[in-house]
DNA sequence: CACTTGACCTGTCCGC
DNA sequence: TGCGGACAGGTCAAGT
């Protein structure tokens, strides 16, 4: 599911739900990564308080007052919910997208010592849940290899065109859902900023000339601002941490809109597959 | 080396 | 209805 707008999402909900909550018990089944050794979860998770809830592209990083870090990352199908009582608590059932928690796709619970719980739900198994020192976060592989943050004030368009030195006969799409050049874009807001910038998905990056590069951030900047003021994209899966789905797609002017009219021109939108993912344009604004 | 293609998983939808 | 295949918001490892 998520890209960086259904992260950030997850994160301003989680940051409000979870933060100063003590850690009670926690049940899994062996999610990718976790626990790396049920001593840490024993020593550094029990008892520990939450002190923050931050985000580095994709990645969800709950922060304990023991000095370690919970690092989520959900891929595809992964939602982190948060549930109080029954009764006067956050999100509750009849509310929410989802039903009754645990599900069939609960991994992990982490039940907190007032007795509301935290739920990391992931249908297709692919995400994953590190225990690790706060201070190593930014060691793990992922971490040092992941690109700047698109939405971060000092990134500018200059600094986007340079990123993509780096992968100059790739197509602009293969490129944008490259995680090392740019954090956070994934196959909606990759097809949607390109649909913005009138860019075809297949140009290849050395052909892109500075000025398409700047209309790309422009217009990444602004699809990605406006899918976080909508709680981003639920398609299937993605819900908030209140279980809440986002309405970005209601906004959508590309993504998943084949055979529906180009809201800028009402030429019909195709589909087709570039850099192995399905991929949505205009044939008439986007040109190969 | 740079780039593209499978693999990882489960569930759903669509055509025969 | 049943069944096979394609497809799904992400990222690696393995191929070419």
């Amino acid at each position: 599911m998520p890209e960086l707008p259904e992260v950030e999402t997850v994160r301003r909900g989680l940051s409000g739900l979870i933060t100063g909550r003590i850690v009670k018990e926690v049940t899994h089944d062996t999610p990718k990564g976790f626990p790396n050794a049920q001593k840490d979860v024993e020593e550094f998770l029990l008892g520990a308080k939450v002190t923050d809830v931050r985000r580095r592209a994709k990645v969800l990083l709950i922060d304990l007052s023991t000095d370690y870090t919970l690092v989520i990352h959900l891929k595809m199908t992964g939602q982190l919910v948060y549930r109080g009582d029954a009764v006067f608590g956050a999100g509750h059932p009849n509310d929410s997208l989802i039903g009754e928690l645990p599900d069939r796709s609960t991994r992990v619970v982490f039940t907190f010592e007032d007795g509301s719980h935290l739920y990391f739900n992931d249908q297709r198994k692919f995400g994953w849940v590190k225990l690790i020192p706060t201070l190593e976060v930014p060691n793990i592989d992922f971490m040092k290899k992941v690109g700047p943050e698109p939405l971060a004030k000092t990134f500018s368009a200059d600094d986007f065109k340079t990123r993509f030195t780096r992968r100059p006969k790739t197509s602009i799409k293969a490129a944008l859902l490259d995680q090392t050049v740019v954090a956070g874009v994934g196959n909606i807001y990759a097809d949607e900023s390109l649909w913005g910038a009138k860019i075809h998905p297949l140009r290849l990056v050395n052909t892109l000339s500075t000025q398409e590069f700047k209309q790309l951030y422009q217009e990444l900047r602004a699809v990605m601002n406006l899918a976080i003021q909508k709680g981003g994209s639920t398609d299937k899966n993605y819900v908030n941490a209140e279980g809440k789905r986002g309405s970005y797609m209601d906004f959508a002017r590309v993504f998943r809109r084949e055979g529906k009219p180009c809201p800028r021109c009402g030429t019909t939108i195709i589909k087709f597959k570039a850099a192995g993912r399905g991929t949505h344009i205009c044939p008439y604004c986007q040109k190969s």
